[in-house]
DNA sequence: GGGCTGACTTGCGTTTGCATAAGCCAGCGA
DNA sequence: TCGCTGGCTTATGCAAACGCAAGTCAGCCC
């Protein structure tokens, strides 16, 4: 099994995952959004007020990850209110929760205060905490170190 | 075992391990920078040309990374001729692989073109493909369902 | 139909990120 | 000592992100 970094030179990142990932998700408001979303937050003021970015800021962010399908905008009904509209996760939108939370131990580690990091999350079946690890198809968890990088059907080659 | 979500406006997000987090690596160049890093990439040219940013917008970025502590500028000489820098890994920024890996993951799925992946990254032992995945400290591994929120010490409550 | 409220939109000015083009500088080889 | 090369720095300008302040709009309540 060749590894690619040998050879960093005789392949292209021109199509490349990390990329375009960050290409939807490469602002900071955005993780931030994304951050409430998944801890629950549904309601345009909500957004606003826990995230702490101005109002045009949110409206057009807001506009950006439901085009990009990471939120669903659904009108919804409080009895004796208008018709109005919140903000729901996509699968798309959910299944962000790893990147969220391995920038979230990251940070923990590397750039907490003092106090120590504010929320915590924990499996609800046994209570313990929860991080984003690294695992192979094969069940084995890792560290950096055991990581080849193989060619994948997209890679671009040179030469 | 409380549910911070189910209060969310008893408690205020200001020290946000996942706001920190994207003060030091929100901005695209930044994260891409890192993945050629991880994948091996230690010099100037070698990183303004597999990003595909410009220079000066590299050598700034490189110099607010090294003062963040996510890469070390490290001088060396080959053989033959004069000495020269280059950018090595630190600790802090290796231990961004769990948030790269996991944003590949999410963009492979969500974002690849139609020629699917360019690269995958394998374990070294059996050659699996590796994900970021969530995992308590019991060791069990779960979906976003199985998830809640406590205090941490950092917490700040309201009101 | 007039007020109120949540959810935006508009306008303006500032900051940050990045591109392009050009210049600088240290030292090795000749 | 002179040119070459890798590794930057400087200059300039554009475009996007964001804050603040103010305005708009829909519709339920009265």
């Amino acid at each position: 099994m060749e590894d690619l970094r040998d050879d960093r030179d005789s392949w292209s990142s021109e199509n490349c995952s990390v990329a375009r990932a960050m290409d939807i998700v490469g602002s900071r408001s955005t993780v931030l959004i994304m951050r409430e979303a998944l801890l629950g937050t549904r309601r345009f003021d909500d957004f606003v007020r826990r995230v702490g970015v101005g109002e045009p800021a949110m409206a057009a962010r807001l506009k950006e990850m439901v085009a990009a399908g990471l939120l669903e905008r659904i009108p919804y009904r409080e009895p004796g209110q208008r018709t109005r509209h919140e903000y729901q996760l996509t699968r798309k939108g959910r299944e962000l929760l790893p990147v969220i939370t391995a920038l979230r131990n990251w940070g923990d580690t590397w750039a907490a205060d003092d106090a120590g990091p504010s929320i915590v999350a924990t499996h609800h079946d046994c209570g313990e905490p929860v991080r984003a690890v690294l695992r192979c198809a094969a069940g084995h968890e890792m560290a950096d170190g055991d990581i080849d990088i193989a060619a994948g059907p997209g890679l671009i080659r040179r030469g």
